[in-house]
Order: C-alpha cells, then structure tokens, then sequence
DNA sequence: CCATTGACTTAAG
DNA sequence: CCTTAAGCCAATG
C-alpha cells in the first residue's frame, strides 16, 4: 500500500486553478509567478491555455491573471473588451488602457504568500 | 503526423 | 522599456 500524494499528482491545469481561486481580491499576478509556483517556470503559456480553459469554472478569477508588466493580455478573450478592466476597478485596481496603473502594489506572489515558514 | 499558434517568460544586447 | 532568440507544451489545422 503506498502512501497517497498530494496536490503534486493533480493536473496542471486543476494547480493552476487552484492558484488563481487563492489570489485574494483587489490583488493580481501575472502568469510566470503561477507557474514558478507550480514548479514548472518556463511553462507560463500553459498557465495562459488553464486560464483560456477556466472559462467553464465558476470561482477561477481569471481577471487577475495579468502578463508580467501588468498588462491585461486577457481582455480580449473575456465576454467583452471591457469585462476584465471592470473587474478589476470594481477591485480597487486601477487599469489604464488594458494597464494596471502601480502594478507592483497590487502584484501578489503566489510563492511569497503561500509560503509557509 | 508535422506545422503553426498562443491570455508568456527569461536572458542578452 | 525595446528587440531578438529561445524555451515551453496543449490545442488546432
């Protein structure tokens, strides 16, 4: 009988998710952060494609989910243009022209707060 | 099955 | 910050 593993035997895709679910709100992370997270730094584009698939998932804040200069990379793939820049205002962030203004306050690292000392 | 694409990132210049 | 190059890998044609 072998001992049942945790969260590394999950999907990639169901990791990420489960990232993005703890982003708290009114903060934001870009794709690398996620995937260094993960483990598999260099795999940011997939952690694009589980946020492209998030779609069907009720509670996968994907508006969060920026590129790395803060950039709303997604906006064109939610419902409208607009939605993902709204979310975030609603958030208390700030976003100009698909640009999240003081990104580096708002940013928040996966690694750095799930930590556990 | 091979080629291209993509909500990306890092490194080097 | 910009450009170029390379890495990453699922999905699509």
């Amino acid at each position: 009988m072998q001992i049942k593993l945790s969260e590394e035997n999950k999907d990639f895709f169901q990791r990420v998710y489960e990232v993005v679910r703890l982003i708290p709100k009114g903060r934001v992370t870009n794709y690398g952060a996620i995937a260094k997270y993960l483990g598999t730094a260099r795999s940011s584009r997939m952690v694009g494609w589980a946020m492209n698939a998030a779609h069907s998932l009720p509670d996968v804040p994907a508006h969060r989910v920026v590129n790395r200069i803060g950039l709303l990379s997604g906006a064109g793939h939610f419902s409208t243009p607009t939605q993902m820049q709204e979310l975030l205002e609603k958030e208390g962030i700030e976003v100009k022209e698909n640009q999240i203004i003081n990104f580096k306050e708002h940013f928040w690292d996966p690694q750095v707060a799930l930590r556990i000392d």
